[in-house]
DNA sequence: CTATCTTGTTCGTCGATCGAACTAAGTCCC
DNA sequence: GGGACTTAGTTCGATCGACGAACAAGATAG
């Protein structure tokens, strides 16, 4: 139930019925392709008629296409629907600590291209650099094809304008990265944090979501930091400072480990792909330890997770440790916001096997409600690229999504 | 921006143009009443022709009604419009711990009449009473009104079909509290916990909220439990299960007081009246004690405060150890969901000269950006009955929401 | 070849927005 | 006091879009 804001309201016009009717005709295309207009006049409960005069703006605008025809039992053959992606594109950037991604890859998830790079952490040089590889993406991959914009994912928090607040692992803060790679390549860009992009990319691109009717889950990444991306009645959560989704620096032990953010005993203190490194040498993790183990890159959670596997009893309880402490912090967010489900991305997944059973105890031992505490916990399969996929629902979004009205 | 689920939505049809349109013009009516045609066609960016059609309705349907004619310094002097609250009653039921309370309000949230009896913990024998009781009120006030329904308000878990999951200061379990009520009365119930419904009655029913543009907010009861409505994008958070906002439970210290809930160390453990009143008394907090102080009701927080009040070192001291506790949980709000504000309520709003200092003092500490750090943290006015207040938005609200459309 | 069935288009009807013209009821100024 | 001007509210025709019925196109079964 929403309410309408009396100084600023859509009203309803002429042509919003059109624009509403068109849009669920696109979505309909979109989950149903190919499709035919009868089967789009049956989803819709409409006449046939309708149906022809929106497909036709549809195919005038290029958002849609026309296909084969399909065999039926009886009567005349349809001729099926798909909506266009192919020349539709997008450039998706993910920002992480060690390495930079860059991706083309068109409306409908589709990757042309992807490439990487040795993270230069001084904005200006880092955006010439990712400017030169998309305009160089685009020259290679794009022929006849148009890019709509430039998704971008970044460990750190966001405003509503593209700045990045603060991204303690690259040491930014206050760095307006929207607006300086809009100006060097002349695209829309749009940039979100990493694990917000991620809650994105399932709300946008997973046929299956799509279509489930869940409207509250929350994805968690794990790996250099941990962060969250809240979906809240089918809307992703950003708040009022659009710095929303902080789920990974809520307190776990009050005299625990030091975390990057300053405080004393956060959840990504304790089950960061550092922490859960730093427990396993044996060391107490410190902004100190952290920052070295950055650097000498000697053992990585990889690395751990694969010795737990050969048999390594120590990798074995770090690991385990890691995931009685993700459950911890999973129990708070199962009580205070009731998601239908929860997705946990990251190197940590390799490890599922490990991790499940201590995340799933902690949930059940402190959720209040038996419902609750059967929450289902999923990992994201390992290569779907979440991040990238994040990057390129933050452009193809706006394009399915409902208008707003009232 | 929200998806189309393409399984289940909202077609336009000739007539959803005119359903948007008229109940943008009844919240307006609401907002700025006394209003005129012309002023709405402005507001409306409409022509004054159509605003003429659109009251016609509304007139008819006695959604509004013309009031005086109001004085103008130039030209015709325009018949002014007001939304019509008058015969529409609800009946407001509060359940608590110690008291309960019935109210007879009209849709603008005014009070006809206020009554109040002991709790009786039997659900059928309460049901019985408060049955009783509405018919009684309807009796001697509702002359010539009309009774829309019934809102109730617990302190406790609620599920979507209106029973109570888990209420543990009443000592309920899966009681059907809603169809009870309906069944014995005749007329619709609503079903709520406290903390969401006081978030309802400012989303709803405080027109300073309404126009402010805040769709981000938290309102957080510290009372005999401490209760929390979460409001994301305008819209109140019941999560998947129809049970999220539990930020009462969210863990402060692994090895702190024990809970009601079972858990150790809670928000609430640390906060709740109990809490401060064990704490000012010396003792720790367990659930024995907690049941013992429940039933002697020898010192309450009220008292507590009245001596912090007077002097009482050890008064103002628990009081500020409270709000220090208090500030160290809204500070995981301030994080995870970054709302545009946090709203108090509870008798402790009573010492908030003594609590506000140390609530924004961890807030500071603790918030990862200063944006955030500053997040404005306000008392309820005391004897504004916030909880009944929400029981009318449970039953008013749904008149005047947006439709849902797409 | 005809009857039947399904798809897709066309067209007339009706409901709703939209703008312009018109009436009602005031003030201002000469 | 009377005309000029201003503002509020209504009426009406134009146009747009949903809606339903009729129609044409294309396929199968007998």
């Amino acid at each position: 139930m929403r309410t309408i804001n009396p100084r600023d309201f859509n009203r309803a016009t002429r042509s919003t019925s059109r624009q509403i009717n068109r849009l669920i005709l696109l979505n309909l295309v979109r989950e149903f392709q190919p499709i035919s207009r009868a089967d789009l006049a049956r989803r819709m409960a409409v006449g046939r008629g309708m149906v022809t005069t929106l497909v036709n703006e549809l195919l005038a605008e290029g958002a849609v296409y026309e296909g084969a025809l399909a065999d039926v039992p009886r009567g005349r053959r349809p001729k099926m629907l798909h909506v266009q992606t192919r020349g539709r594109l997008v450039a998706a950037i993910d920002i992480r600590f060690s390495r930079t991604y860059v991706s083309l890859s068109d409306f409908g998830g589709n990757q042309i291209a992807l490439e990487s790079f040795g993270t230069v952490f001084d904005p200006d040089q880092l955006l010439d650099e990712l400017a030169l590889r998309v305009r160089r993406l685009l020259r290679t991959h794009a022929a006849g094809g148009h890019c709509e914009g430039i998704g971008m994912v970044v460990p750190g928090m966001v405003d509503r304008r593209g700045r990045v607040l603060n991204a303690p692992q690259l040491g930014w803060r206050d760095v307006h990265i929207r607006s300086g790679l809009a100006e060097r390549t002349g695209l829309p860009v749009h940039v979100e944090n990493s694990g917000a992009a991620c809650a994105l990319a399932h709300i946008w691109l997973e046929p299956g979501e799509r279509g489930s009717g869940i409207r509250d889950f929350v994805y968690m990444t794990v790996s250099d930091g941990v962060g969250t991306g809240v979906v809240v009645n089918g809307e992703l959560v950003r708040g009022h400072g659009h710095t929303a989704g902080e789920f990974g620096h809520i307190p776990i032990s009050p005299d625990g480990p030091r975390c990057l953010c300053g405080a004393q005993g956060c959840l990504e203190a304790h089950t960061s792909n550092l922490a859960t490194v730093a427990r396993y040498l044996g060391h107490d993790l410190s902004p100190a330890v952290a920052r070295e183990l950055f650097q000498q890159n000697s053992v990585t959670v990889d690395e751990v997770i694969h010795r737990a596997d050969q048999g390594d009893e120590r990798a074995r309880a770090a690991l385990v440790e890691t995931g009685r402490y993700l459950g911890l912090g999973l129990s708070v967010i199962v009580n205070a916001l009731n998601p239908a489900r929860i997705i946990i991305g990251g190197e940590i997944t390799a490890a599922w096997g490990l991790v499940e059973a201590p995340i799933r105890a902690e949930i059940g031992r402190r959720a209040l409600i038996r419902q609750a505490a059967e929450t289902p916990v999923v990992p994201e399969p390992s290569g779907s690229l979440p991040r990238l996929r994040g990057a390129i629902a933050l452009v193809a979004a706006p394009a399915f999504a409902a208008p707003q009205v009232g």
